[in-house]
DNA sequence: TTGCTTGCAAATGATTTGCACTGCT
DNA sequence: AGCAGTGCAAATCATTTGCAAGCAA
């Protein structure tokens, strides 16, 4: 999905709730799509230095409400934001332990059909019906690497 | 790994790092033990009202630093706790969308090694060497079901 | 007008830390 | 003695919220 297709679903998933595509929310928006992964707060502000912190946070709030945005669990101080994958695709986090960099990565289709196929499975053995899942695989990146 | 096991190879574990396994640590790896899954610093406190609210963090930050404990990722507000998977074996999470519930699930040996060599594929093409990965699999829980 | 959005400044609340005290070595 | 561990109370800091002003319908 193209920069432009981002800027319309998202007014379009916003307006299904009732909910306006204001010039602040479409600015989050840019930030997180130039950004292409995930990224915190302080650094979307750095991106665009216009964004107010309290409104960004809220931006980010309504967006993820809506199911635009989505909040990963902090891995240090900061909570990171990235697309849905409704707008970004299906992807995983690899997650360098030295300097905590965080990267989107895809895996091959069979491998994801079969993944969903164990989950279900093993999630069903204790009385979950699931909806989703995300792995993250931890490791050194080649910067950090020897 | 029973419970006494785990005492001692949580002693262990902290002598070779020259830390001390206080009545304190013992009290934290106890309440760990005892929820037999992630738990919160607040439940925790709750299991075992004897502990301080500041020991019971430096306790686990210095259980954490040494690899006895893990810090999960929020989902809510507060952090959640857990025995490292060398104490506790190797497992993931199944995640309830509705209250929060995080429960621990293993799978199938053929299903982690495919995952693994998969894993190391991806990583190896972003220039990533990996050292582990976790799973969560999010979902509706039995209670939250219709 | 009427209600949603924004920016500022102040509040909140989980986690961390300073400090004085206790206990191990 | 000398250093590590503990508990209390105070500090920190990411995130949230109250409020008054701006803007859209």
């Amino acid at each position: 999905m193209n920069h432009g297709d981002v800027h319309r679903a998202v007014g379009a998933r916003l307006g299904d709730c009732s909910q306006q595509y204001t010039a602040n929310r479409r600015a989050v928006v840019d930030g997180l799509v130039a950004a292409g992964g995930p990224i915190s707060l302080p650094d979307l502000l750095i991106a665009d230095d216009s964004l107010a912190q309290s409104s960004a946070y809220r931006s980010l709030a309504v967006l993820e409400e809506v199911g635009v945005v989505r909040r990963l669990a902090h891995v240090g101080d900061h909570a990171l934001f990235e697309l849905d994958e409704h707008f970004s695709g299906h992807h995983h986090h690899l997650i360098c332990g030295e300097c905590g960099k965080v990267v989107d990565i895809t895996l091959p289709d069979p491998v994801e059909q079969a993944m969903d196929r164990s989950f279900d499975a093993a999630a069903a053995s204790a009385g979950f019906t699931t909806t989703h899942h995300a792995v993250d695989i931890f490791g050194t990146c080649a910067d950090c690497g020897d």
